[in-house]
DNA sequence: TTCCTGACCC
DNA sequence: GGGTCGGGAA
């Protein structure tokens, strides 16, 4: 996974910084919105309002600019009064603790261990769409819940079998890129077929 | 039509 | 547990 990583990883602007207000910044763009569409809000976003401090004195409407062409518009009240708080209550540093973090408007689960690991380097497991379709594939989990996302038993047999012994900053980067761009949603095509559990499942299915 | 690095509301 | 926000791409 670290190989195939280097070799093709994907390069975002926010893969770059460990400013933990940026990376806050990225993961609220990101949420239910493609990846692609993203980076030119983003970048636009940080140079209108390099930190917290500017992003809670910003004007509403001009932060519906910078969002309305990504969608999800009410994501510019949440960010504007999460920077608020984070100005208020922390000084203007984004905390560094998942309880204080998921108090924000607009951060859940993912986002707050989002902010932990890539922010402040702590050995977190952010578990989106992407993780939970490769790690259900490839381990062959299923969940009982209607919705994976809040199955809090089968995130503990995802973090059970997070067993990567590199930053983890990379490893969910690489796992991110990697159901991104190879175990995608739509006919993927991947390398790995022989050990997954999906891809062998199919062919047997294909067979009868 | 469905889906996208979710979070919030009921 | 299920609905909803949302423009844009496949």
């Amino acid at each position: 996974m670290k190989l195939w990583f280097e070799r093709n990883h994907r390069d975002y602007p926010w893969c770059h910084t460990k400013d933990p207000y940026e990376i806050l910044i990225a993961e609220f763009l990101l949420q239910q919105t493609h990846v692609r569409k993203v980076e030119e809000a983003y970048l636009s976003l940080l140079s209108d309002f390099p930190t917290a401090k500017e992003l809670a004195e910003a004007s509403e409407s001009k932060l519906i600019d910078l969002i309305s062409p990504i969608g999800l518009i009410y994501r510019a009240k949440r960010m504007k009064s999460t920077a608020n708080q984070v100005f208020l209550n922390y000084g203007g540093k984004i905390p560094d603790t998942f309880e204080d973090l998921i108090k924000l408007p607009g951060v859940g689960n993912y986002i707050a261990n989002a902010v932990l690991c890539y922010g402040y380097y702590q050995n977190r497991v952010p578990i989106d769409t992407n993780v939970i379709r490769l790690f259900m594939r490839y381990f062959n989990l299923s969940s009982e819940k209607p919705r994976p996302r809040t199955d809090e038993v089968l995130a503990e047999q995802i973090r059970d079998r997070y067993t990567f012994d590199f930053d983890y900053r990379i490893a969910n980067w690489a796992v991110l890129d990697f159901a991104g761009l190879v175990c995608t949603m739509i006919k993927p095509q991947c390398p790995l077929n022989e050990h997954c559990s999906y891809y062998n499942k199919k062919i047997l299915i294909h067979k009868e």
